[in-house]
DNA sequence: GCCCGAACATAACATAGATCACTTGGCGCC
DNA sequence: GGCGCCAAGTGATCTATGTTATGTTCGGGC
């Protein structure tokens, strides 16, 4: 069933094109992929390590993440998934999954079946194109976490992954002003940055109490982009965003 | 000038084929790319973050790694570059390098023009296939990474890569029975697992005391590999080797 | 309007690993 | 054949973060 959703809003062309740009045509093939449409509840896996999907998952609203566990039983996120990300895209070439992936909040997804993605490249090379370029970034953002969870202590990690997902979600519409809705648990945090979740609470008081973040519940706003940037040491290159002032 | 090389003994050619099957025409056209040949003396930087090359690097020989540096100057090592690996592939479809690249040791290398990358992919859609599913592949082997420096400590962290290290090298042909050549500086290592390199000495004494590994010069042997694979838990499916046994 | 569980908060204590400062060993090079 | 240099090894001390334990807040269901 081809998704009725117009190209302009579908999250996937939206996505796509906050890092590559689209033609017409290929956004109406793209948009017009045949989907099908799943509920799931917050905290659920979505796909296992080992599995051998046929199909890829497209995150159409909500918050997931891509996990791995170790053989001690500790969950290390390697990555959060927003609005637009096909965070199993590698399957259509990997056969087995070296991740699990679950959703943070409810989300609602679209599969995607791996027969329609390779016709949709065969028909539109420059989209191959778009989806390896989007496989790429995804690893340049894998690289800038070793980093981060190598070199970096306390609360510049913190910030430097508060600053990246501000980013990714600004790109796809999801920030209004300086605040964002974050429903990413403390624990979770914890499993993202290599801390515990008691450090985890610690390094955000401190940032409150630094001025560098405010929340209330959920809702996270930053009071000085500028600032956290540089206590994060971030610097947006590796998102390879498409539009720069997005990137500012 | 097309490389003189035999198809089956050349580096890429091998690699991919660890990876992804081939056909006769395919390693031909692989091996018939034309390289630029150069040699490279130890601890040289072949790329520099910001760069916008318009050229692709093949590692022939020697050994080189990926980093990154932060803005407190620490480095982080991301990733180990052997033989028949290609590790700035990605900047054929990413404008500027989000990493730098420097030799270990002294090495040979051939540079491949990206317009001809991008004509035999266009030839040989299976070739687009084989690079894309090699760039999977590095991203598969970041993500564990992020693991092993966010979730592991100290002996088993380091277990992890050496294991690592030593399956991608058997793929290439580069490991004798139990031993391989690994020019890796106790240094290296450190900047590489997130560790200072006192503490990388500590931790390869205490592997040397339990008999996990025995090192001469440059030299590193594995008595039992059963048990290093155990103490740095490590499963090798995330390397997706095609060749099953060489995962063994 | 109360109860319950999840998330958040806080405090005392323990430790892996960092830091600093120094020694030793090998090896190429004049 | 001695000089210099880099990698490796060592020991004392310090600190960021982990561990354990317990208290607090708050939103949602009955």
């Amino acid at each position: 069933m081809p998704s009725p959703m117009s190209a302009d809003h579908h999250p996937l062309v939206r996505k796509l094109e906050s890092i590559f740009t689209l033609s017409h045509d290929e956004r109406q093939a793209l948009a017009n992929l045949p989907m099908q449409l799943a509920s799931i509840k917050a905290d659920q896996d979505i796909v296992r390590e080992g599995d051998s999907p046929s199909r890829s998952c497209l995150l159409l609203s909500g918050f997931a993440c891509t996990y791995k566990i170790t053989a001690q039983g500790k969950r290390q996120i390697v990555s959060f998934n927003l609005s637009g990300d096909v965070p199993d895209l590698q399957s259509l070439h990997l056969k087995v999954l070296d991740n699990s992936i679950s959703t943070i909040s409810a989300c609602s997804v679209g599969f995607i079946a791996h027969e329609d993605l390779r016709e949709i490249c065969e028909r539109f090379p420059r989209i191959t194109a778009a989806f390896w370029r989007e496989t790429l970034i995804d690893g340049a953002i894998f690289r800038e976490w070793v980093t981060n969870v190598g070199q970096r202590e306390g609360v510049s990690r913190m910030a430097h992954v508060l600053c990246e997902l501000i980013l990714r979600l600004r790109a796809v519409g999801l920030v209004e002003g300086h605040t964002c809705d974050l429903p990413i648990t403390q624990a979770e945090f914890g499993d993202a940055l290599g801390f515990t979740p008691v450090h985890v609470n610690r390094v955000l008081q401190q940032m409150r109490a630094e001025g560098l973040i405010v929340t209330k519940g959920t809702q996270l706003t930053v009071p000085d982009w500028e600032r956290l940037k540089e206590v994060g040491e971030f610097d947006p290159t590796y998102l390879h965003l498409e539009n720069k002032q997005a990137a500012a």
